[in-house]
DNA sequence: AAACAGGCCTAAA
DNA sequence: TTTAGGCCTGTT
């Protein structure tokens, strides 16, 4: 990888695994918008940032301290991706799957964001689960000027912990308001440090994210996947299970793929929610 | 119209 | 320990 600094842009070269369209596409995140140039816009906590490939090269609309302050971790660019791609191509079905999702990477995201997001994915389809997400994010979160648009933050989970069911119907979550703001209260109150879960370990971090209300296996994977960066966590979601049960109809563990089992897990879901096989 | 969508919870065997 | 039914809402 090389990295080229000019007046508020940060030039990418020489690396192979950075698909912007892959990476804000293939389930991870929610909230990363292209326009009608294929340019991506989306935030980090308070940091907004336009993103966009050119040929061979990788744009970061930011300068060379927010780049290495923010994007460079959020973007998970020290992780050899492929190596990882070869390491989890155990079988013909994973190598054709691996191959399919080149260019993906598993972003770092703000904790707090996961937890919620995935609350609401449950039951859910992307467009909608998009739509409830940016409408919590207008409600609730703070605007910010960016690029001529108004782009809102992730609201905190102090602003969810202080409203009630009824405050958050606007954003047409339907059942799954009660969960949100039982987890802000319980990241608010300290019955969930999200900051200390990573040192309870997977299974500590799943327990404690287990004793939410609305957060199942499914969703805690996710969070530590996601949030955590813990790689091995493997989400058993609709569209896994369909692969599994296609592919490995006999006894299946996530530890086949080693320590990094979460990304042939999203190897795996983007290559079948492709519709390929 | 009825079923389904990246689950979870509760009750009941 | 596993299974069935219900749950908000929007889309097909």
């Amino acid at each position: 990888m090389k990295l080229e600094f000019k007046n508020n842009l940060t030039e990418i070269t020489e690396l192979e695994d950075f698909d912007p369209v892959k990476i804000f596409e293939c389930g991870q995140c929610f909230r990363w918008r292209p326009d009608d140039s294929g340019v991506y816009t989306g935030l980090f906590r308070n940091h907004a940032v336009s993103v966009w490939r050119e040929e061979e090269k990788i744009l970061i609309g930011c300068d060379r301290e927010t780049f290495e302050a923010v994007w460079h971790d959020y973007f998970d660019l020290d992780r050899d991706y492929a190596a990882i791609r070869s390491a989890v191509g155990i079988d013909e079905y994973m190598k054709k799957a691996a191959e399919f999702g080149k260019g993906i990477r598993i972003l770092r995201q703000d904790r707090w964001e996961a937890l919620c997001s995935f609350i609401i994915s449950q039951c859910n389809n992307i467009p909608r689960i998009r739509k409830i997400i940016e409408a919590l994010c207008e409600n609730f979160g703070e605007p910010m000027e960016f690029e001529g648009k108004t782009l809102f933050t992730f609201p905190p989970a102090e602003r969810i912990a202080a409203l009630t069911p009824s405050e958050l119907e606007p954003i047409r979550c339907g059942y799954r308001a009660a969960y949100i703001i039982d987890a802000a209260r319980a990241v608010t109150e300290g019955r969930l440090d999200l900051e200390q879960l990573s040192s309870a370990g997977f299974e500590g971090a799943i327990k404690a994210l287990k004793s939410i209300s609305g957060i199942g296996d499914k969703v805690a994977s996710c969070i530590v996947l996601f949030g955590l960066q813990m790689l091995d966590a493997f989400p058993m979601d609709v569209w896994i299970k369909r692969v599994l049960k296609e592919n490995y109809p006999d006894k299946f563990s996530p530890s086949v793929f080693g320590k990094y089992a979460g990304i042939a897990q999203q190897y795996m879901f983007f290559y079948a929610r492709s519709g390929q096989k």
